[in-house]
RNA sequence: GGGCGCUUAGCUCAGUUGGAAGAGCGUCUGGUUUGCAACCAGAAGGCCGGGGGUUCAAAUCCCCCAGCGUCCA
């Protein structure tokens, strides 16, 4: 079955009725009795451009937004709900998104799936949230965006549980006295649209709310779940109510504005500072005034009444919608030639799109992002190189960290969430660098690739085009320009060819997709509790007394030298999780002793894998390998603490993207922009040592997920996002708060010292940093003593003299290398032209056939040297008993040697003597073979061969 | 996370079907010039990223690894 109607008692009380949408066929109420459309179709203009449809905003740009985002969060505060401070727009708290795309993404998956608490119930947030899905049409369309703020009301419904705060009826009242009455939106202008919402395993009814042909908001009722016995079917798959019910909204914070305004595009209405700045600063006006008989605002206003209807989105053919928009302008009586159009919207989309790209941008940087060739930071590196491209297309004359200076001034009220206001114009230099580069690189890159091509050739195949855009980050239109700059002036760009880009990429993706399917074989226990974590309790702890809950064989899993799997109702040793590598010893059984190779976490279980069996219902001792403990304790801490250090020292933007803890050191990856020089491992291993002897305690603490939010924010997922309601923190006084389930000292001063051993580069804009605590760095500077004693010696010099005694040794090594060719080239000198007794002449053809002692490259040069001089033409076969046997045939070029004889017949003539084969040119062919021994009978059927 | 490309002299990069490692710039020496970001002659400077394989023979073909770059999730 589908979806009942959704029919309430506020369409009613209002005069709405129920219709069908003729062109969607999609049900819709409206007061208005003519309306046979829904509002939002092809059919359906804009109607607030020029017209706005709410009152009492004239202000434009950030005030705004900050006018619209007040009266829409007063609104809702005065009818009970919350006001949540919005969250970063760089989601860290999952593992499946990398930015934050809408409000309820902020609740997904913890609180939507019912294991976590909201923060308040019901509440309302404005919701600043990136999306580049449609990044192409940005600028184009009038209305897209990749930056927007998500206004929202949410509500948190368990009927089961008697809690049930409101739901369809109250919803949409609440959104309609709003719309009507704050924002004075006349009734006859707004259609409901039933369209239900499907996505991401959940489903509900949903309704759109179209105010003048624009979507404004979208009301979802989610209460449903994937199931495959559900009794509701929506888009082929089958759906079930689900115990927690939730009310999810989403009204564009942007859009309203843009409806206050009745700009002709949604940026004029966000950003009118930063398009007339760079209207200036690109001459925009001395285009318009190109053609005296357009009328550029005639030309606008109807464009943009048409970008409502005409459907602009990601990938759509440019050309085609070039003239579909021409015939449709034409019909409305505006005349316009192919090449106004472009020469007047190229620049406009260009100027539309650069602060919404810069605002994106702000943001993403502003949480702390580093760019990077990879997940969320590449997403930041495509945002500015797009912002770069349309600099230049645009010919500004500005940098782009100006353009986010501006953009922070005037857009953004000078606040970013994190980083500082120096970091992120840092950051973007260095982006600005590095395209710079990519760009100069770009016309080495294109000439090698289109080399075999005529200057007069017309389109580029669409395998170089595939190749530069993919590999060399060059765009088709970048490759055509740069092409026709270096000599190729007919090329263009073939039509449809962006398009079928995109296309080809779809697949790729697709194909990606599907062969990303895993599935790991997991253990069944069955129902056997859950083991007590006792190594919380006291970290310290050695020994401890323990039940045996459950043994099996172990099959497949844990290391494989285990083989069996013991299962304890409480435990010392930890599990390995959170970088941290699980715990090591024994398991002591009356008088039987057997061994703990390897721990890990299950659910609720410790699973120990040992080397024998233990009886089920038996007591044994848990006996900790406690160097191995301490160690990793050691180096767990001290991640910590160096990475609180990195933080203090390198910036906000320090994150940690992975991190190793094993018994001989530790590994520990930031996010960072630059590399980290010798210099920058020094200030961290000092900071980090002056932690262990200021900081007498380290604080640990269980926390509510909701309330660890509240109090410490985001930055306490370094270590990714947890699961579950309790999340275990541990604070290292004012200098590292972290979630972490990992063991820790309860006095920093116990880890003895840190040493941040060195720096490597993980991928771009991640930094790996290995450490080594305690004993381990005790270890680990014995090692190094060691290393520099050793090679002393073998030198035979005071380690203080290592240095200077190894960059000798280095340079008279090179010396005598040099020295020893000159030598061997000498010897071939005085073999060659000594008037050798090998030597004979057939008909002014002087026949050398010589064995001699030596290796390839020798042989080489003696042939150079015997086949050099034309006035004395040449035939000469040099063998070696060198590898298996090595023969060489030289012939001096361009004489009558040349004539007679070929090198490559000679060679393969002879070759079979030392079982071997070879080639080369007709007047120089090497071979060898495998029979040195025959080296004799090949140089004697070459003397018989040349008859000398 | 996936695809693709790159790694050769101090720097920027060529290197064709596997067969003698190259160019330009820079450096050094000598010459020339009132002078040089000029010209002429010459020289030095290379584990062709690392490891394995195929082959008589690998910078070149195949596999693995690393780093860099790039496009897409």
């Amino acid at each position: 079955m589908s979806l009942p109607p959704i029919d309430l008692a506020v369409f009613h009380t209002n005069g709405f009725v129920r219709k069908q949408c003729r062109v969607t066929d999609l049900w819709f109420w409206t007061t208005d009795a003519e309306r046979t459309t829904c509002g939002d179709t092809s059919e359906d203009e804009y109607t607030f451009i020029g017209k706005p449809l709410i009152d009492g905003f004239n202000q434009r740009g950030k005030a705004l937004k900050d006018a619209m985002r007040a009266s829409f969060l007063g609104f809702f505060e005065a009818r009970g709900h919350t006001i949540i401070e919005p969250y970063p727009v760089l989601a860290r708290w999952r593992d499946d998104i990398h930015l934050t795309i809408a409000s309820i993404a902020d609740f997904q998956p913890h609180v939507t799936s019912g294991e976590v608490e909201p923060p308040a119930n019901p509440l309302a947030v404005s919701q600043p949230c990136i999306r580049l899905t449609d990044v192409d049409a940005v600028g184009r369309s009038g209305r897209h965006l990749t930056t927007f703020e998500m206004m929202a009301h949410h509500v948190f419904n368990r009927p089961d549980e008697g809690l049930e705060i409101y739901w369809m009826e109250t919803c949409v009242e609440h959104c309609h006295r709003m719309l009507t009455e704050t924002f004075g939106i006349p009734s006859s202008e707004i259609t409901y649209v039933e369209n239900p919402w499907c996505g991401g395993g959940n489903a509900g009814a949903a309704v759109e709310v179209i105010v003048g042909g624009l979507e404004l908001a979208t009301l979802v009722f989610m209460d449903m779940e994937e199931h495959p016995d559900g009794d509701v079917e929506l888009k082929g798959d089958r759906y079930r109510t689900m115990p927690l019910q939730i009310i999810d909204t989403g009204y564009g914070l942007e859009r309203f504005c843009w409806a206050a305004a009745g700009t002709p595009t949604i940026y004029e209405a966000i950003y009118p500072e930063t398009v007339a700045w760079l209207k200036d600063l690109s001459g925009f006006q001395e285009v318009a005034t190109k053609w005296p008989d357009l009328d550029l605002d005639l030309l606008l206003g109807e464009m943009s009444r048409l970008n409502g209807i005409m459907n602009i989105e990601a990938g759509v053919d440019g050309e085609k919608l070039v003239s579909l928009f021409l015939q449709r302008l034409e019909d409305r009586g505006v005349k316009v030639s192919s090449e106004q159009f472009t020469a007047i919207t190229e620049p406009l989309a260009n100027i539309y799109a650069i602060p919404d790209h810069m605002h994106a941008l702000c943001n993403m940087l502003g949480d702390g992002l580093v760019p990077s060739n990879a997940k969320a930071g590449y997403l930041a590196r495509m945002l500015a190189r797009r912002v770069l491209r349309m600099r230049d297309d645009l010919s500004l004359s500005v940098s782009i960290s100006e353009l986010a200076e501006h953009h922070l001034d005037v857009n953004l009220g000078g606040h970013l969430n994190k980083q500082h206001r120096k970091g992120l114009l840092e950051i973007l230099n260095l982006e600005e660098e590095r395209y710079a580069e990519m760009l100069r690189k770009g016309v080495q890159v294109i000439q090698t690739q289109l080399k075999g091509l005529s200057s007069e050739v017309e389109t580029i195949p669409d395998e170089d085009l595939f190749t530069l855009n993919d590999s060399h980050g060059l765009a088709p239109d970048m490759v055509i320009a740069l092409a026709r700059k270096a000599g190729w002036s007919s090329v263009a760009l073939r039509t449809g060819f962006s398009a079928e880009m995109a296309e080809r990429h779809a697949r790729m993706a697709k194909a990606a997709a599907k062969d990303s399917v895993v599935g790991s074989p997991k253990f069944q226990l069955g129902e056997v509790g859950s083991t007590k974590l006792a190594y919380y309790e006291n970290v310290y702890a050695r020994e401890l007394e323990a039940n045996v809950v459950a043994c099996r064989e172990a099959g497949d899993e844990g290391p494989s030298e285990a083989s069996w799997v013991v299962v304890l109702d409480q435990t010392l040793f930890y599990p390995e999780g959170g970088g941290q590598e699980g715990d090591r010893g024994h398991l002591v059984s009356g008088e039987a002793t057997i061994t703990v190779l390897d721990t890990q976490k299950q659910g609720p279980f410790v699973l120990h894998f040992t080397n024998a069996p233990v009886e089920a219902g038996s007591s044994v001792t848990c006996v900790l390998d406690w160097h191995r403990r301490k160690q990793l304790m050691d180096h767990h801490t001290a991640v910590h603490i160096v990475g609180g250090a990195a933080r203090r020292l390198l910036g906000p933007h320090i994150f940690q993207a992975g991190s190793h803890l094993s018994e001989e050191s530790g590994r520990l990856d930031i996010t960072h922009f630059h590399r980290l020089t010798r210099e920058d491992l020094d200030a961290l291993e000092d900071m980090a040592n002056e932690v262990l002897s200021t900081v007498s305690n380290t604080e640990k603490s269980e926390l509510n997920r909701k309330d660890a939010d509240l109090i410490h924010g985001f930055d306490l997922y370094q270590g990714g996002a947890p699961k579950g309601d309790t999340i275990r923190i541990l604070k290292i006084a004012e200098h590292d708060t972290q979630a972490c389930g990992g063991t820790h000292h309860d006095e920093p001063g116990q880890i003895g010292s840190i040493r941040v051993v060195r720096s490597t580069a993980v991928q771009d804009g991640v930094e790996r940093l290995h450490i080594v605590a305690g004993d381990a760095a005790m270890a680990y500077a014995r090692s190094q003593d060691e290393l520099i004693r050793a090679s002393a010696e073998v030198f035979g010099v005071h380690q203080d003299d290592l240095p200077k005694a190894a960059s000798r040794f280095f340079k008279e090594w090179k010396e005598q290398r040099k020295t020893i060719e000159h030598l061997e080239s000498e010897i071939v000198r005085l073999r060659t032209t000594g008037g050798s007794d090998a030597s004979t002449t057939v008909d002014g053809v002087r026949m050398v056939v010589m064995a001699i002692d030596g290796d390839l490259k020798s042989m080489t040069t003696m042939l150079k040297e015997l086949t050099l001089d034309v006035n004395q033409p040449t035939v000469a076969v040099l063998g070696s008993p060198d590898g298996g046997g090595k023969l060489m045939i030289g012939i001096t070029e361009a004489t009558v040697a040349a004539e007679r004889y070929n090198a490559v017949d000679l060679l393969r003539s002879i070759a079979h003597h030392i079982k071997g084969g070879g080639g080369g040119r007709s007047t120089f062919a090497q071979g060898g073979g495998s029979e040195p021994e025959g080296l004799g009978a090949a140089l004697d059927a070459a003397r018989s061969i040349l008859g000398g």
